[in-house]
DNA sequence: CTGCCGATTTAC
DNA sequence: TAAATCGGCAGA
């Protein structure tokens, strides 16, 4: 399948949160593909977005990665035990980046299951799948993603995002989680399926 | 250096 | 409904 180039990064952030949904996160490991379809996102859209990491031009040693060249992966730890999973987008100094909020398990769903649950992929309830990556955290611990991908290139080969299923219809919604940011907490900057 | 708090998840 | 849990960030 066809791996997404830096050219589909440096859009606009909107364009390529709306376009990412149905596209497979891919991370390669020694252990074998976890593939994951994307099915929910979030644009934060750089230094003018009350809710985003680069907000006012913050640019820190974590929020760096976002400051770069879109099509690199933005990871960060959040509450103390959770990573969340970024591509970077735009051009280089926009600090822009698209949160990967939920997807569901493609193929090698046993070892992405081991990850998430510690058990097998049939032992699961159906809660268990249903809760499978419906949240960045989750997703993150299903694909076994962690800190130390933070600024990996996704057009290499370890972790990148390949063309996937053809989204039709998607729907839209406000931001999760970011009440504090005043008007921006109301910006349908959330696309789902 | 100190102190607060978060783009969350899970258990009670 | 609230605890878990700690790095990042701002302010002193």
């Amino acid at each position: 399948m066809m791996k997404l180039d830096r050219s589909f990064y440096e859009r606009d952030t909107l364009i390529v949160a709306k376009e990412l949904l149905g596209k497979y996160i891919v991370h390669s490991t020694p252990q074998g593909r976890y593939v994951m379809k994307i099915t929910e996102t979030e644009a934060y859209k750089g230094t003018r977005d009350k809710a985003c990491h680069a907000y006012n031009g913050r640019l820190t040693p974590r929020t760096k990665v976002m400051f770069g060249k879109g099509g690199f992966a933005y990871i960060y730890l959040i509450y103390g035990m959770y990573c969340c999973f970024n591509v970077v987008t735009e051009k280089e100094g926009s600090g822009s980046a698209v949160l990967i909020r939920g997807g569901v398990p493609v193929e090698n769903k046993n070892i992405m299951s081991m990850a998430r649950y510690g058990m097998p992929y049939d032992k699961l309830s159906k809660n268990n799948i249903k809760n499978f990556a419906n949240g960045p955290g989750k997703l993150c611990k299903a694909l076994d993603i962690h800190k130390s991908l933070n600024g990996e290139d996704l057009t290499g080969n370890k972790l990148y995002i390949e063309e996937g299923e053809k989204v039709s219809r998607f729907n839209t919604g406000k931001r999760i989680n970011i009440d504090y940011a005043e008007e921006a907490r109301d910006f349908l900057w959330r696309f789902y399926i």
